[in-house]
DNA sequence: TGGGCCTTCAAACGTATGTTTCAAACAGAC
DNA sequence: GTCTGTTTGAAACATACGTTTGAAGGCCCA
């Protein structure tokens, strides 16, 4: 098949382009010249450079989507009833992601950047459509969250499900140069698994957190409720 | 003064869209013409779009690394001998960060989110620009953090000061976004302050979290209590 | 008042971008 | 083999960008 090939070709250099340099940072020759493939070839496949960046989330997140909606499937058939904790949710996200199936070795961290990316970069279009396309498995996942941390009021949950958010996306999107670096520095060698295996106590440790203020603010300022 | 009224015209406005689009996104002629002043004045006065760009941080950092040195020293005197605490030296950071004089209410929210921007977007100049010249109080934070968690292995404090730094950078680059998030679902204002004030023991927490594994790694799907 | 210096201004420059065009190459069906 | 619809190719398009230019304006001090 060329169409499929050509595609596929597109697809891959510009995935690695957007999560090495960020969208706008990467014009379509970057791509088309990586992919060996004709400039005219993403428009005439995808239509626009927008529509590209959309498709490369699309191939990664149409199949992860529909594997998290049966882990959490699983899980709540496993748990009949009761509401999961918040370490098997956080387990059963963590799992899905890793168990995807990877065109390469590199393909979880890369798209983990690329997914870092897009919730830093204001690019509006790419907000409005990984909401109305993937915002149904993701209110699922908030749905037992909120329900493991009942303790927790609304607003505090928000921020530390945004937290969480971070410490992930940031960890994976950089984690083979963090890998590097810890190789160099300690000799030890990581991978993905085992940066998940520490992430999650971490993450289940700072969600759970119970108090919201330990230290008053010294002196002048008043502190924060 | 003409000359320092149009310049920091200019670094007010581009400290302003850089927070808000990014840097690639932002246009000299847009900063130019948010400031009033002449396409021209850029380059003549900083240079380059990098050099302003560089200023932009100048003009936040080098006030605050200062505060900051203050604050540690101030801070190990007071613990004259013992280090500081993990909590103590989080705060230290982030009341030097709130305790900043602002040029407007949003100020230190803006920074915050140009120094988020700036770690995930790998703009390489600016990267090495901020090691350069704010690499110390950096170097310095990290050997308190050390001190403070001696109970930590060298590697699981290397990925948990990841994973602190993630929830930060990442929070603090797209908190305008969150805000105005919780703001429209939930009905709920929130300063900058309240925000640290809640990621501060969430990080801390995360840090001193007891166990590196509740869970068995991926390849059977055994839950945890 | 006039000369020198710093600053502003409008206009242009060269380059890079996303997109379009249209002819050539190709595939499969009859 | 010829025809038809799809895919590639090289080139051009219009636009936006960062930067440079050279003249005009404003200010201070002799």
């Amino acid at each position: 098949m060329a169409q499929s090939d050509t595609v596929d070709r597109i697809l891959d250099a510009a995935e690695e382009l957007f999560a090495d340099r960020g969208f706008s940072e990467t014009s379509l020759r970057m791509i088309t010249s990586k992919a060996k493939v004709n400039l005219a070839a993403v428009n005439y496949h995808f239509g626009s450079k927008n529509a590209l960046i959309h498709a490369v989330f699309a191939r990664f997140l149409t199949p992860f989507s529909a594997t998290l909606e049966t882990a959490f499937n699983e899980l709540e058939a496993r748990c009949d009833g009761k509401p999961p904790t918040l370490n098997q949710t956080l387990w059963a996200l963590t799992e899905s992601a890793v168990r995807m199936p990877q065109r390469n070795e590199k393909g979880i961290s890369i798209f983990m950047r690329l997914l870092g990316l897009a919730y830093t970069q204001s690019q509006g279009h790419l907000r409005k459509f990984l909401e109305q396309e993937y915002g149904d498995p993701f209110s699922r996942f908030m749905r037992l969250l909120k329900e493991a941390t009942p303790q927790l009021s609304s607003v505090d949950r928000y921020w530390r499900i945004q937290f969480m958010l971070g410490a992930t996306a940031f960890t994976m999107s950089s984690s083979d140069a963090l890998r590097d670096i810890l190789q160099n520095k300690l000799g030890v060698e990581t991978t993905i698994q085992e940066i998940a295996a520490r992430l999650v106590p971490f993450l289940a440790a700072g969600m759970q957190a119970e108090d919201k203020m330990l230290i008053p603010l010294p002196d002048s300022h008043a502190p924060v409720a």
